[in-house]
DNA sequence: AGATAGGTGGTGAATTGTGGGTAATTTTCC
DNA sequence: GGAAAATTACCCACAATTCACCACCTATCT
């Protein structure tokens, strides 16, 4: 599926006592008026969060409204994808609040990094980004089975 | 069937002496004109309740029209969704009141949490819910499947 | 130096979740 | 049918949270 968005780079940001954050500037110029200058924030596979705008939130509901309510397997699918999911305004600044689920799920303290991840946004907390990436170092095996996929 | 309805996240709510329950504020705001306030709540194949707008239980109501009722499951289903079908309106707090029978079903004593499924709003109670998080097992396969598809 | 843009902190107003009271309505029972 | 009991509808109130701004600081560029 291809997309619009061209979220790329790192940025340092903190968490205020609001439990704001500020998305950084190059991704909120990117935002479209679809989007109502607004994100879906979600949890990320990994201890991380992730920000969609919101317009391309709505290709993923696209593919879960498809999904019958009356399989079992659809029904926690889709508690445990949209329970975490969460509407985020920018205020006049360009900060989003974090619930605090997500927080929780995230282990964020103060200081974050945000990562831009093509189409979609990662907020990370600093240590824990530190600590996952001296653990998740990708193997060769996985290398090669990616380049079938991918031509960087 | 696509909707119109995006309820997503979670929220932790409880059931007053009266048995009323607020519907959250992001979901009361996106009813139309049409919903007339009113949601209809009938029980969940879980054991939870599911809460419809108004408008939108309409169009279920005639895709259940079209089931047949010479096969058993169909009749089944039918009864035991529509059976315990209630419409409630909320007041002006936006709190909807729980029938009994309803109550009884989903084990509601007085913490609840609320959950978007796009569509519908599913109502637990709070331990419920967690028991059922827990002895949720579920096929891994399908699941990732399913990760695959709307992973964006 | 001044202007601009971007990031952070704070504040008052508005909203929201919860509890309660009372009158109207419905149900139950004799 | 009618009284008693239960339920429901429609209010008001209040604490806590959230929201929409304002203000300031800093870095960068002209």
């Amino acid at each position: 599926m291809s997309s619009q968005y061209t979220f790329i780079g790192e940025y340092n940001f903190v968490v205020d006592s609001k439990n704001r954050v500020n998305i950084p500037s190059p991704f909120r110029q990117q935002l479209k008026k679809s989007d109502k200058n607004t994100f879906v924030l979600t949890r990320g596979i990994d201890s991380c969060i992730w920000v969609y705008p919101l317009s391309e939130w709505k290709k993923i509901e696209i593919e879960l409204t498809q999904l019958s309510s009356l399989s079992t397997t659809n029904r926690i699918f889709l508690r445990n994808h949209l329970r975490h999911a969460r509407m985020a305004s920018c205020d006049d600044q360009g900060r989003v609040i974090l619930s605090k689920q997500l927080i929780k799920y995230a282990k964020v303290v103060k200081d974050l990094t945000i990562i831009g991840v093509l189409n979609k946004v990662e907020i990370w907390d600093k240590k824990t980004l530190i600590f996952s990436d001296k653990k998740t170092v990708i193997d060769d095996d996985s290398y090669e089975e990616l380049s079938k996929k991918v031509t960087v």
